[in-house]
DNA sequence: TTGAAAGCGTTACCAA
DNA sequence: TTGGTAACGCTTTCAA
């Protein structure tokens, strides 16, 4: 193992100059710079990570706390992660995987033992029961997504009150007064999810304020479950025109089941998802979305965690992203009654 | 910060008899064992991990390195990863997460700052470029996948020679005479992955022993590309009774196409999927299938890790888990063509 | 602009 | 069965 004494000795400096190269905290004569920054790379050295943590109490990982659960949308978990781990890397840091089953004394392990510099929580609930483990933790935290009393807490997320109410008025404008929200699966409601409740919220607001007829109806992500699902929508709401789904594993088999019932879209009824942009591209109809900006939220969370531990004030931040709407054809006018009925069957 | 002194003040011992505690390296007596452990309980210490680094020279944490690309089944990745995590929590470690796109010199950092004790690698490519790096590291390396000359190197991966060429047996036995393998998307077999060649090649080979008239087609994870890919597929060759897909994405929008162009299944056309097992029996139509076991392979993986950290002999090993195939009814007997000639289109 | 040396919190060796 | 203490490799303060 290459150590600094290592480097020090073959640039004929010693180690603290060696570690001030390194960190850039003190100013080092160009001419030393250059010697050490050779001898570094001719001897593929690397700081010991542990000797680092223990002498600067930094460790240079950030700590990732995700859902284990396929409830949630894997795709989209994905991306959030891949978004975490690059935006990490340009920061310098490694990111450490935890599961949210490890529960709050992983989190106090976590920051007991100086494993993590920060945490992202990601799966937070409305009523987020590691709220307190967390402020009590003295490391900045980062949670994906708002719990009804946020506090001191720093949150990052998609407005999805604001996107619920954006797809109701996107149907409304093109005339539908006939809506359905084909939801994430029962148990994310039942779990409390911060953003499945959000959304609703601003679907039925809207709605109301609209004078919509909107009904909503939670779908687990399987073909029977979205059968039902449309086979009760289709019977107690005949003449339903739009539909909003926020729930991606849904959307292929909605598309196809849409299809096999006859209906087409956009002319039968129209369809406006809520999802990544890539997935509302790869359907065999593209799909008008508001789009989840998974990567966007990965990244932006990694730069709150940064700006939190560079500041080492408290200060708390709630940032919630505007829903952007985007139209592929899959949303359009409302046909008239009269001129479906001319259709055939 | 409560540190191993805090520990033996409270419980009146030394030190280093709390570190035996902890580590279990030499015997104590009970009575001071149960001492030394309600201090820590009541303080809640955890090591600090850096020091305990420093000191023993283990980390306690696996790097796993993933790919961010999304052309490999990103639910499998998942499944993949949350396997490893779960069983490393098993033995005590953590688990760091890297990408694919640091290349060696990611993999030579993460050895030489000792920031993890083992390596864990996805996504291994036939000619795997970052084998040499790998073998030069000094720290215990599993490969999920095997490249073509794994050398000195652990592997662990699913059989897909014999998963290929179980495929071909079970059409084969119902009676099929040309099938057609829908395999993963050309970046896959471009970019060499371990896994698609292998398939590929135990399909051609045992269609070739079973003189049954076999094509294939990479298909990308889009829903023209496979509309591209099946329209090929059934002008150029259209007495295919049987289909093999090797792309998990790909399977929701194939069922509905077929649907689409009035193929039943498994009447019409007989479809065999090689996927997880929760994908086979998510679709509109459950699907006979070839298990990808990632949840399986992860943890073997790391089993396979610790085994090496524990030996620190360097034994190699190539582990090929035998196939399973599950019929769930997607595949069936040949019907034949004069029969199939009488059915209205 | 640089060097010396005191920690950082554990582990593990040497004694007892 | 236990305690004392020298590492481990780095950062950072204090001196020069």
């Amino acid at each position: 193992m290459v150590t600094i004494a290592d480097v020090a000795r073959a640039a004929g400096v010693s180690p603290s100059t060696v570690s001030y190269v390194l960190s850039g905290k003190r100013s080092i004569s160009e001419e030393t710079r250059r010697r050490v920054q050779r001898s570094i790379r001719k001897l593929g050295y690397h700081p010991n990570a542990g000797a680092r943590a223990l002498a600067s109490s930094r460790t240079n990982v950030l700590a990732l706390v995700i859902p284990l659960r396929t409830d949630l949308n894997v795709p989209v978990v994905m991306q959030f992660v891949a978004a975490t781990l690059t935006k990490a890397r340009a920061y310098d840091h490694d990111v450490l995987l935890m599961t949210k089953d490890e529960g709050p004394e992983g989190l106090r392990r976590i920051a007991a033992s100086s494993i993590a510099d920060a945490l992202i929580v990601m799966d937070v609930e409305a009523a987020e029961p590691r709220l307190s483990v967390l402020g009590a933790l003295r490391l900045p935290v980062v949670l994906i997504g708002v719990p009804d009393e946020p506090g001191e807490m720093t949150c990052v997320d998609l407005d999805f009150t604001a996107a619920g109410s954006a797809s109701v008025t996107h149907l409304a404008d093109l005339g539908h007064r006939d809506i359905a929200l084909i939801g994430p699966s029962p148990a994310v409601y039942k779990r409390g999810t911060s953003y499945a409740g959000r959304f609703l919220r601003g679907f039925r607001k809207t709605a109301a304020a609209r004078k919509i007829h909107a009904t909503s109806c939670p779908c687990s992500p399987s073909y029977d479950a979205l059968r039902e699902c449309l086979d009760e929508l289709f019977t107690s709401n005949p003449d339903v025109t739009g539909l909003v789904v926020h729930n991606e594993a849904i959307l292929g088999p909605l598309l196809s089941e849409l299809g096999r019932r006859g209906k087409q879209v956009p002319q039968d009824i129209s369809v406006l998802a809520v999802c990544p942009q890539d997935m509302a591209e790869a359907h065999a109809v593209p799909l008008t979305s508001i789009a989840i900006p998974a990567a966007e939220l990965g990244s932006l969370a990694v730069e709150m965690a940064m700006r939190q531990l560079d500041s080492e004030t408290g200060q708390s931040e709630v940032r919630l992203l505007s829903p952007k709407l985007t139209d592929r054809g899959s949303t359009g006018p409302v046909v008239s009654q009269r001129h479906k009925a001319d259709r055939p069957q």
